[in-house]
This record gives C-alpha cells, structure tokens and sequence, in this order.
DNA sequence: TTAAATAGTATCCTTTTTGATACTATACAA
DNA sequence: TTGTATAGTATCAAAAAGGATACTATTTAA
C-alpha cells in the first residue's frame, strides 16, 4: 500500500465515522432499517436527546443517513440510511472484525503480564 | 451486515485511528519504513513535540507501533509499524478510498446547489 | 383545563483534546 | 565556556466535545 501522507483521506471518512455514537446509531440504522427518533433514543442507550439529534445532523449532511418528517401532531421524523451511505457497510464491518481480534490481543497482552508477574 | 450494536467493536478499531495525526504518522511509517522522531517531526507538519510524542505512545500501547532506543547521546529513538500494526493497512486502505470518492461526492452535491441557485 | 406524546432547542457546565511555549539531560565540538 | 543536536517533559491556555437540565410547539384525549 502506498497513499501518499500528504493526499490522505483517510480523515474524511474517519471524521463521519467519529464521534461517541455514530456507529452505534449507524449501526442500528442498518440493523432495523428505517427507525423514528423516538425509536433511535430508546435503542441507544444513554444518549441524550441532544446528542442524538447532533449526530443524525452530521450524519445527514454528509448524505448518509437521510430524514423525512411527516406533518403530524405529535410529530413523527423517520431516519434511515441513504444508499450512499450503505457504501460505509464495509469499512464499518471490517472495523468491527479488526475490534474484535484486536481485544483478543489486548486480553493475551495482559494474561501474559499478568503470568510473567506472578512467576 | 449484520453486526449487534450492543458488541459493536467498531470503536475499539477507531479509537486507535482518532487523534488528528494518527493515520498521517502511520502512513508515513507504513510508507518510509522506520523513523526517526525527528523525521518523523519534520515529515508530519504543523505536529508539535508534545503531540507526537503522545500520539506515539498511544500507538505503542496498542501494539501498532514499536520504538527502539539507541543509548546515544544525543539520543535517537526509532519506531517502525510492528507486524500486527500492519493488520490495520487494508482498512487505512479502504477508509482513503472512500474518502478519496467522498470528497468528489461533495464536489458534486456543491456544484448541484450552485447550479441550481445561478438559474 | 390539564395532561400526554413527539421531536426537537436553549443554556450552562464539565471533560477531553489540542496547542504554544519554555525547559531538561547529555556528550561532543569549537 | 558556550553552543549544538536529539528526544523528550512540564506548564499553562484555548478550543472542541460531551452532558444535564429545562424549555417549546401542537394536537388530541381525559
């Protein structure tokens, strides 16, 4: 692999990928299909209601996820992922696949410790 | 896909890509092999002292890099990607890539809205 | 008249990240 | 004795990210 450092994008996609609950939310999204921000905040656990519209915000500029607000009362928003944003399907897998092996790493990193120590 | 959001691992692989420098120290390293510290300062511009040498031992902690220390005066410290840090090329791969056709994807969006605004 | 439901905003505060700058140790060379 | 080179630390300041909480609009139902 050769990318020059200077013509990286590896932050593009890295800067729709970060912030604490992008993937979670990306993720259900995938998952569920089509979810209402009510829906959405119950399945991400934890998040606030702020958070939550912040990151479909982002997610939606950047044409991955796409909103559709029906005109009721009480209101009703319904978030999904675009087709665009389902080209992020394999990064985001090979990300998880790539996390996984690397928190079995982590735990033979640390049995080792853990042994050599009490040795 | 199918990943469960709940043992999603994706932000275990993030978190080792975060940081605004990390993906540039690593392709600099992945591209010129092993660095010195002072090359590496002078390739990454704009880093200073303190960031590198954060993101450094942040990336050594994870086993993605690796640093020798040559007892000299003055010093010299080298760091080099480790074998297992080179499991992370294929996805710093695939991340430039849709980057690369992300940003033309912004492109396009832009030129449509100026378009549209000039008629 | 009051309450409930939904999808948000607005405000303020805390924590984390990043950055600028100055400082250190050590051996050698002038 | 002063300066140079290298690989850092230490300290303080600024900016970005994240979070808690309260508030809003609107219609229907009780």
């Amino acid at each position: 692999m050769t990318i020059e450092p200077e013509l990286c994008k590896v932050e593009d996609a890295l800067g729709i990928l970060v912030g604490k609950w992008k993937p979670i939310i990306l993720l259900h999204l995938m998952k569920n299909g089509t979810q209402r921000f009510s829906e959405l905040k119950r399945s991400v656990l934890g998040i606030t209601q702020k958070m939550l519209t912040k990151q479909l915000r982002e997610l939606e500029d950047e044409d991955i996820i796409e909103r559709v607000v029906y005109p009721q009362v009480p209101p009703k928003v319904e978030y999904s992922i675009t087709e665009y944003g389902k080209s992020l399907e394999p990064i985001l897998a090979a990300m998880h696949e790539w996390g996984t092996n690397h928190t079995i790493h982590k735990q033979q990193k640390l049995m080792k410790k853990t042994t050599e120590q009490s040795s």
